[in-house]
DNA sequence: ATGAAAGCGCTAACAC
DNA sequence: GTGTTAGCGCTTTCAT
């Protein structure tokens, strides 16, 4: 109950011996005596003493902690990641620090602070673009980075494999006896947008489909204030996008490819609205496979979120401990899963 | 591209000046002339300086980061709430150290980092109950501390009015006709279960319906792995729950209160598998309006959790500044959202 | 107004 | 094996 927070000079006077004991007994330093440690081990206890952090990590310059910068979670995807973060952090005993940006315009000043500030022995940046300008102050600082879900020459990354979940999406569409198949993407300049555009683009032009520049929305062309938040990859966008796809009497695609599960909700919400029936009047498939997807019934391109977390941290570890291995970088893969919105085998009518 | 990292001792030689003077113009000290004061800010630029976290954390006494402990985020409450703290942290520049509790066995080990560590400057609990020993600790060592969603008479909390929010829904029930009202209800051993069942009953109670014991239901009845986990708040228990409810045949309730609307999720899923209708056959409201909500016509007691901890941050940041200051405990309150699934106003037939 | 020096609580190199 | 001491990078008196 010592107002004063209770030190290693306190340990050591109590236990009769000198700091540097102390700090060796804290330190599981070999040349002790057993007799020795057990006594200050003892007065540890008793004091209820812990070191301080800081001030191990000024004299060891090592805080044993590592930062997250999030864009703002706009949802579930961050959520797991960030479980998954979470879950082998504290496997490791390391501290968490998570810095969310609310604007990314302002994502230099949170990378600026991981930096420049020390007070994590690494960062994950997670989604995010990295400035070529802080790409090399983390070579020049040999600070530990890995990129989640974005990728960069320079630096170690662990991304989905969105081209080819995206391919699986529209293949499986195209299985279906689709021919006339949209896609409803996020912002263009998202990496992971580009990526599942490759892939829808890949899968139509395998099969000989003609694209169709009307069927190809994303978010950028959207007009409303919610649907140009963040990456384009919100329930909105998906709303709006499809009551547009919707207008086009003639051109109706029977399916859809939606690059999110969460623009898918909103698309079934502008199904539902225009008296039409998923997977009849249109078809889909989402990405992500958020919680609702199976509730709803939507086929979807699963991401191992958790799993890419617990990876991310568990290779940002390795780095710490070896700060000149080789670049690596790891693509996950995803998995198709199959619901009622891919509908059954379509007769062709054309 | 320096190796070794800038410190004040750099900016002082190539200024020309005590790193006294270095450490005003950082602090915004005012007895400076202009002209020095614009050198040395001149030099911190060129030379990319920013104070090491970590000395400025021992020198000061204060780390300018506050630790949030959350029970392993089960959903959408705790997303929302942690968007709230993080908006408030970033605001005032601090950063936030994320524990998350895995294993609720293992709070104390965390609570016990967070206290004797000396990492943060203050800790935001959340959802957890205070051990009393901890409970002494903070108070003898001044730590902050604002309990989120928990409440606890020696320290400063914010708690959502629980039990208003679950009468204003069964409530809202008994208007529309019911008098055959269920609950489903998280663990018991969860305050907010149990300040939502006080609700639950108050409102029977006021109406003069009879309780009845087999409508009232909680997840540490239920048998099934999932349902057991964490606080018993969760999708698989309302599943199990609604199954067991609609087994009664003969006293099947009108209508259910669903503790939460993760749990009414499954609630609904099972009550499509036995091919009832909701609102029809069973009436349904819920409590959280969690994004899925609106999508599912779910009526629901709306609680603000951005604000809550917005609220929780700026609370304890007062606490930082005047560690005297008198306890406070916040209630906030809930609302009301109707919509499809409590149904029309239902003529007696009894 | 500003330089010098004493800590903050710990680690690690150096003595014995 | 263990005590002593010099930093780690900064803030903050204390002089001047």
């Amino acid at each position: 109950m010592s107002k004063a927070a209770v030190t290693i000079y306190d340990v050591a006077k109590k236990a009769g011996v000198g700091i540097g004991t102390v700090s060796r007994v804290l330190n599981q330093s070999q040349r002790l005596a057993p007799e020795t440690r057990a006594r200050v081990l003892q007065v540890i206890s008793d004091l209820n003493y812990q070191p301080h952090a800081f001030a191990q990590g000024l004299a060891r310059k090592k805080t044993f902690a590592i930062a997250a910068i999030v864009p703002f979670f706009t949802g579930y995807f961050y959520v797991e990641l960030l479980k998954g973060i979470q879950h082998a952090v504290s496997k490791h005993k390391y501290d968490l620090v998570l810095y969310s940006v609310d604007d990314l315009k302002k994502t230099g000043t949170y990378i600026r602070r991981a930096l420049q500030e020390r007070r994590v022995d690494g960062v994950l940046l997670i989604s995010l673009k990295i400035p070529e300008k802080y790409s090399e102050q983390f070579q020049g600082r040999k600070l530990p980075l890995v990129l989640v879900d974005a990728s960069h020459p320079s630096h170690d990354s662990i991304t989905v494999n969105n081209k080819d979940g995206a391919y699986r999406a529209v293949h499986h569409l195209l299985e279906r006896g689709h021919r006339s198949i949209a896609i409803v993407n996020g912002h263009l300049e998202s990496i992971p947008a580009q990526e599942r555009f490759a892939g829808y683009q890949k899968a139509l032009q395998e099969a000989g489909v003609e694209p169709v520049k009307d069927l190809m929305l994303s978010s950028d062309e959207l007009e409303g204030e919610a649907a140009i938040l963040n990456d384009g990859f919100n329930k909105e966008a998906g709303y709006l996008a499809m009551q547009l796809l919707l207008k086009r009497k003639c051109t109706r695609p029977t399916a859809v490819f939606m690059a999110s599960d969460i623009q898918a909700m909103g698309a079934i919400k502008a199904i539902r609205e225009a008296g039409l029936s998923m997977p009849d009047d249109i078809a889909m498939v989402g990405f992500d496979d958020i919680e609702l997807a199976e509730y709803l019934g939507l086929s979807t391109v699963r991401q191992p979120m958790f799993k890419m977390g617990e990876q991310a941290v568990e290779r940002l570890l390795c780095l710490l401990n070896d700060p000149d291995a080789e670049r690596r970088h790891f693509r996950i893969e995803t998995e198709l899963v199959i619901r009622e919105s891919s509908g059954q085998i379509r007769t062709l009518e054309s």
